[in-house]
DNA sequence: GCCGTTTTCGGCCCGACTGTTTTCAGTCG
């Protein structure tokens, strides 16, 4: 974890725990809104102190609570605070139904700071003596602890698409069903989610046949508007779904404040309500009277703001942006004209060429980067120098038939000395080299192997930079500033690895690399036909980073992409 | 604890739902 997600996380907890102690709750959310944006910063959180920059939700005490941090690693009231509370305390409000109130109470009167606790205080039937509990909010405890038990991890977001889509279009079929739509951190494409929301427009009360259907295991709510129920997955796992039942004239404002984020949605409300108007899910709302909220399109409109894309409502600055117009174009699905990171037969992957081409030909692309990996990454098939040549022989031969170009190209390994997995004769023979670390040792900082590596005229794009994994591996340990800035000089793309489990670059470490005026790839890693799919988690997450068509090359046509390539290696050879 | 060109004090997003109450508190999103 760097700073801002250290800060973010001793932040929260500061909050849960005044939260707890039943301190100013305006405090509890300027702390909790602290966290927010130090997450969502570009940039680590000295940086801005160094500068003395002011960030908007982070005032003098909290500044001065950061600098303490970066002085002595800690902070000494989240030290305080966490003395005085025990640590199962902030687990326990986590549980659904539970929150600080019903904490505190269950710790003053029987001493909960545990799960184990809370099972046996829920057994014993002494809680219904407590004034504020009854039977019923028992109940709802108990099958909130079940629900946490059963649903306490996050989903990476690729793990739940098609399941999720499925479930859509099972909702758009049912008779009577206008209008269907995946909200919260789905649409706002977030790398984890933990929970789907859905509105539904609808002329007839259509809740029966939505529960008909066969994934749903367990109906955890049922009313007039709002429907939940726990949905199991193709790999198995529990997700609760909630479905909201929205009126036509209420959907854009629904649909905005159900896709959040939570923080966006406070920021709107506060701008409305500075124009002289409420906005609340129901619609736009000027002394009381309907003004808007059929489309999110005329709710901002009102507004007097741009049109603000799903993907960057993160309370990031994109209020700012949309009131000045200053949104930039977006970058599209549509705009991609070729795959840059597919691994065939030769190395660790499924298809041949002609797979390759038939899967490409769906998706309307002139050219796929045909990736295999280097030698020495025998795991993954890694292709031996004669193997590479007869290979690149292969495509050649293939291309003279295909109706989409493969690009000769690899995916070379950069060895522990930050040399290059096949030697330089053979590298410029590649149409495009990607070059990639898959061996890190623990704790091993890898910036010398990659700034020696960027130093190899050949190298193209670094493939997945960072090495994380979504949800099982943080970031190897690298500065990326030093990277982005060599990147930069030596006109090197960056890739953006669209599959689910790397999403590598993230949004925030985008949004970085494009102030240092780096261009950017997205690849798939598709191993087999299915993986070509992937594409699209690329180009939202670019969204996410805020980029346009013009920063990302694949949205280059064939040409105008080797001869992109072609002048970057003879400036990177003329230059240094 | 944050913020501000009406304000440096006095506000702070807003509504649904539920449960335990008898007019409201807590939780959630």
């Amino acid at each position: 974890m760097n700073n801002n997600q250290i800060l973010a996380k001793i932040f929260e907890e500061i909050a849960d725990a005044l939260e707890f102690l039943g301190d100013n709750p305006f405090r509890v959310r300027a702390y909790r809104t602290a966290a927010n944006v130090l997450e969502g910063l570009p940039e680590d959180i000295s940086v801005y102190i160094n500068r003395n920059e002011k960030i908007y939700g982070i005032g003098e005490e909290l500044r001065e609570k950061i600098i303490e941090f970066l002085n002595t690693g800690k902070i000494k009231k989240h030290e305080e605070l966490l003395s005085k509370i025990p640590r199962g305390i902030f687990e326990i409000m986590k549980i659904p139904y539970i929150g600080p109130k019903t904490a505190k109470l269950l710790y003053d009167y029987f001493n909960v700071d545990s799960i184990e606790k809370l099972k046996k205080v829920l057994e014993s039937g002494q809680l219904l003596k407590i004034r504020g509990f009854g039977i019923k909010k028992i109940e709802n405890i108990k099958k909130g602890l079940e629900l946490y038990k059963k649903l306490s991890e996050r989903f990476a977001i690729g793990e739940v698409y098609q399941d999720i889509i499925n479930l859509k279009n099972y909702l758009s079929s049912i008779e009577g069903v206008e209008k269907v739509e995946v909200a919260g951190s789905f649409r706002r494409f977030k790398e984890t989610i933990g929970d789907v929301d859905i509105l539904i427009c609808s002329k007839r009360d259509i809740s029966e046949e939505i529960l008909k259907h066969p994934r749903i295991v367990e109906v955890i709510n049922k009313g007039e508007t709002k429907i939940s129920f726990l949905y199991e997955l193709s790999n198995h796992r529990l997700i609760q779904v909630d479905i909201r039942i929205i009126e036509e004239k209420s959907w854009g404002s629904a649909l905005m404040y159900f896709t959040g984020s939570k923080e966006h949605n406070i920021l709107m409300r506060d701008l409305a309500i500075e124009k002289g108007y409420k906005l609340n899910e129901y619609g736009l709302f000027k002394d009381e009277i309907y003004i808007a909220g059929k489309t999110e399109e005329e709710v901002f409109e009102k507004l007097n703001l741009q049109y603000i894309p799903p993907e960057i409502r993160e309370a990031r600055g994109e209020i700012e942006l949309a009131k000045n117009f200053k949104i930039p174009k977006l970058i599209e699905l549509e705009d991609i004209k070729g795959d840059l990171q597919v691994h065939s037969k030769y190395s660790d992957g499924v298809m041949d060429f002609w797979e390759i081409e038939a899967e490409a030909l769906k998706l309307n692309y002139e050219y796929v980067a045909i990736t295999d990996h280097s030698k020495s990454l025998k795991v993954a098939g890694g292709m031996e120098t004669e193997d590479l040549i007869r290979r690149n022989e292969e495509i050649k031969k293939f291309n003279k038939s295909s109706r989409v170009k493969l690009l000769i190209s690899a995916e070379v390994e950069i060895l522990n000395d930050g040399s290059l997995d096949y030697p330089d004769e053979i590298l410029k023979e590649l149409d495009l080299v990607l070059a990639s670390i898959h061996n890190v040792k623990k704790d091993e900082d890898i910036t010398e192997r990659y700034l020696k590596a960027m130093d190899n005229p050949y190298v193209d794009i670094i493939a997945h930079p960072t090495g994380r994994l979504v949800i099982s591996r943080e970031p190897y340990k690298m500065d990326l500033d030093k990277i982005f800035k060599k990147a930069s000089e030596r006109k090197i793309v960056l890739e953006i690895n669209a599959h689910y489990n790397r999403l590598d670059l993230n949004d925030l470490n985008i949004l970085k690399a494009k102030q240092y005026g780096i261009k950017f790839s997205i690849g798939t890693d598709a191993h087999n036909r299915a993986g070509f799919s992937m594409i699209l988690f690329g180009v939202k997450l670019a969204r996410k980073g805020l980029l346009t068509k013009d920063d990302v090359i694949n949205t280059l046509s064939l040409n105008e992409l080797l001869s992109y390539i072609k002048l970057c290696r003879e400036y990177r050879k003329s230059k240094f």
